[in-house]
DNA sequence: CCATCATACTACGACAGACATAGTACGACA
DNA sequence: TGTCGTACTATGTCTGTCGTAGTATGATGG
């Protein structure tokens, strides 16, 4: 309780994913650590989500996997953003500001509807 | 394309359900017109979904349901919002502020990073 | 030297909410 | 008489998320 439900976020790993991908290629593990740290904790995705976004966007087109060597001499898969990914990211975006707009009419944490749309009568 | 992925929505239906039931009890076709007509047509519960809201929304004990004679002579099933369901409210309020900003931070309609979190090396 | 931790994944199955499709029923209206 | 708007119910499918589990490796510490 208290937290973000998945429900909510249903959808919208896939934008977080790729916003972390616009400047550089990144990889799971690192991926999961920046959105926790960018959520200020609020919240941490599951690496099974994480990982089958990660198939799922790959067969969709809008990131594409590399292997490569780690620093330490582990082998990791990269994954980069392609141009179908970008456009898919900023239609996400749009789609959130107006998704945004819309449910924030029906949001009130008093608990009381606005005197303006007590008249809805359709 | 353009409109509402029923993905993001996904968990909000109920909250946008009772907020329309906090002053007074209505029903399924009014309610779903008052959706329409609140988010300026960008948003149009299907009807299947709705239904299906009631259903678990009364089993929960967020809404009671009671059939009423209406003008025209038709029955129709009424619903009434119940405490637990207004303190469920509630909550959804505050959670969805949460969420608001926190999915908010990878939102970006240009495409492009902020320069303030290029920097994220976890 | 062995254990434990952090990293970096994969596999499998379950669940729940949204949705497609279809059908029922009734009054109004033309 | 037929179509439109209203007011639902039934059934089954799909998809993203998540629980559980397991594998494998390098680094760290006692």
């Amino acid at each position: 309780m208290g937290g973000i439900s998945s429900d909510v976020i249903r959808g919208y790993n896939d934008t977080m994913i790729l916003y972390l991908l616009l400047d550089r290629p990144s990889y799971g593990y690192e991926i999961s650590k920046m959105i926790r740290a960018m959520s200020d904790e609020k919240y941490v995705i599951k690496e099974t989500t994480l990982y089958s976004a990660f198939t799922r966007m790959e067969k969709n087109g809008f990131i594409e996997s590399f292997s490569q060597m780690a620093d330490n001499g582990k082998r990791r898969t990269y994954y980069r953003i392609t141009e179908a990914g970008r456009r898919y990211y900023r239609e996400k975006c749009e789609e959130w500001l107006l998704t945004q707009e819309v449910i924030s009419k029906f949001i009130s944490p008093q608990g009381t509807r606005a005197l303006r749309d007590r008249e809805w009568r359709v």
